[in-house]
DNA sequence: AAAGCACGCGCG
DNA sequence: AAAGCGCGCGTGCTTT
């Protein structure tokens, strides 16, 4: 059953639609103060709420203590359904076209873009839905399920709509996880930062050791005004002092032997540490023992999250033993091993890869089959040609893997010559690359040999996005059914009365859970499931392993 | 004074 | 040791 929660006036209206989003009830008006009531009433008969977005809905009714099973994030699906190449030939995509300035690289959508970064603090009390009422939000529903139900290829539909599902539970993940926070001990935080730092200073003042360091520097480059923050006054007293750099970064930095290298390195360590992370991040995204970071669901056009505040998706390993459980309690750290050459090996179903890729290690059943035994070797071949690398050591390693793997190292080949061609790529469960923009396309008819050449350069660089988006994109599809997967589970322990755990964080190819001891075993049983069920989702029986691998710890930094 | 860009570095 | 992909964010510096 769908349930289609809409603005109205002050408050919102719910009405009964069909699956073609035909009405089949009186829209319901309801107050802003009645809905958390109404809602948690109607999500006994278990629909799928179909909204503008989870995060227009969702944060206030989870403050309310509403939980939600699904739901149809509209402006998410229509962001796929515009521009994927299954629905490319619909009404609904030829509309959503219409929409796209045609002067810019802004993707197609059928609802109105992001709302603009809140500010800290004001997580649950900013957001105004988007000005959108039954009528209009009704009509697209209809135009996405219309627009589903002219793939005519089974397969590929069943796809697209896992896709769609899986999004929309990320939408609910997103903001339960924004709402649950990652456990974060305040006060080993500010031990990690006085360790290193020494006590916090005031205002707009350096912390005493990066103060020191400051000073041996200026001593060092004979530069007693020296400002390290800045890279232009850096790089000037280190020409000075002959220290021929041709540019301040560390590793080039790390090339040159003279005696003022260290401590600079060292400062700029311990500066990143204080302006990132140090006591005014603490202030501003830790409450109450949490940090409370926003995920952005399709943030990134590979179907990946991004983050906004907080740098959620970098918390850097020199404070990650701040992240603890709370007592009785323990974090469940799982990554999927290796993710994106596994799915490489899928979406190639490159039978001889997938010999490698039985193995709990895959590069070393790479490094094995075709590269002597050297792993190191393996990995950087294998990542390379993900990444389209055509220099260096993975370079050169590029035609003995295209040797060993020729399924494998053709597909991504593949991808990389539509991307040059201007074509666009789709993953495996149907979200398409960004069509190229009328810029691009114009660099590419240059005349002269000037032009042609800077037009090869653009069409190489577009080839490699291509190439990565399949392999990127098809792993984010993987890592969102497995979370889906997961919450199921860990719904249904909560269902069953049974003790289970909650999401606390998710990166990319990593989850953690963070659990009661006597939850912990279930949630891990949980957490392999899910990964089975995901792969199975998305390749059906096929003989690659998708290995988690598991940590069991009370801080982050144990973890790996 | 505010906005936008480049740099550098953190994460996968 | 960096390279080839995708991000966010703080700082300094330039442009508006």
């Amino acid at each position: 059953m769908y349930l289609l929660l809409a603005a109205h006036q002050d408050g919102a209206a719910i009405q009964r639609i069909s699956p073609s989003g035909k009405p089949t009830s009186d829209a319901r008006p309801v107050t802003k103060g009645e809905l958390p009531g109404v809602v948690r009433e109607l999500e006994l008969q278990r629909p799928r709420w179909v909204w503008s977005r989870a995060q227009d809905w969702y944060p206030e009714l989870l403050a309310r203590g509403v939980e939600l099973e699904r739901c149809h994030d509209l402006a998410l699906c229509g962001s796929i359904l515009a521009n994927s190449a299954l629905t490319a030939h619909t009404e609904y995509a030829k509309n959503a076209e219409k929409l796209v300035q045609d002067d810019d690289t802004t993707p197609a959508r059928a609802l109105q873009p992001p709302p603009p970064p809140s500010t800290q603090g004001a997580l649950f009390e900013d957001i105004k839905p988007v000005v959108a009422g039954v009528v209009e939000l009704r009509n697209e529903f209809a135009a996405q399920q219309a627009a589903l139900a002219d793939v005519d290829d089974a397969d590929l539909s069943k796809r697209l709509q896992l896709l769609l599902a899986a999004e929309s539970a990320g939408a609910i993940i997103a903001v339960e996880m924004q709402h649950a926070g990652v456990p974060w001990r305040e006060e080993l935080h500010e031990q990690i930062l006085t360790e290193a730092l020494g006590p916090r200073p005031p205002l707009g003042h350096r912390p005493p050791a990066l103060e020191a360091l400051c000073n041996e520097l200026r001593h060092m480059l004979n530069s007693p005004a020296l400002n390290p923050d800045s890279p232009q006054d850096l790089m000037r007293a280190l020409h000075r002092n002959g220290i021929e750099v041709k540019s301040t970064r560390k590793w080039e930095l790390q090339q040159s032997g003279h005696p003022a290298i260290q401590p600079l390195l060292a400062y700029k360590q311990l500066s990143r540490l204080h302006t990132a992370n140090g006591w005014t991040w603490l202030d501003t995204w830790v409450r109450d023992g949490r940090f409370h970071p926003e995920y952005v669901v399709g943030g990134v056009v590979s179907g990946r999250w991004a983050s906004r505040g907080g740098g959620a998706l970098q918390i850097p390993r020199n404070i990650r033993a701040a992240v603890h459980a709370e007592p009785g309690h323990k974090l469940i750290v799982a990554d999927a091993s290796q993710l994106e050459p596994r799915v490489l090996v899928a979406l190639a179903q490159d039978t001889k890869m997938a010999e490698a890729a039985r193995d709990k290690d895959l590069y070393a059943g790479i490094a094995a089959q075709g590269f002597g035994g050297d792993r190191q070797k393996a990995k950087v071949a294998l990542l390379g040609a993900i990444y389209g690398a055509t220099t260096g050591e993975s370079g050169r390693l590029m035609p003995q893997l295209a040797r060993t793997y020729p399924r494998a190292v053709g597909f991504v080949e593949q991808a990389a010559r539509e991307g040059e061609a201007g074509r666009t790529v789709t993953t495996r469960l149907g979200r398409s690359s960004p069509a190229p923009s009328l810029g691009w396309l114009r660099s590419q008819q240059s005349t002269t040999a000037e032009e042609q050449r800077r037009a090869d350069t653009i069409a190489r660089s577009r080839g490699r996005f291509t190439r990565n988006f399949v392999v990127q994109g098809s792993a984010a599809e993987w890592a969102a059914c497995w979370l889906a997967e997961l919450r199921r589970r860990l719904r249904t322990f909560r269902a069953e009365g049974r003790p289970s755990g909650e999401l606390v964080f998710f990166l990319h190819d990593e989850v953690m859970v963070h659990a009661a001891d006597d939850a912990v075993e279930a949630c891990v049983e949980a957490i392999r499931e899910a990964a089975d069920a995901a792969k199975e989702l998305m390749f059906g029986r096929i003989p690659v392993e998708f290995p988690v691998s598991i940590a069991v710890v009370d801080s982050y930094d144990k973890a790996k």
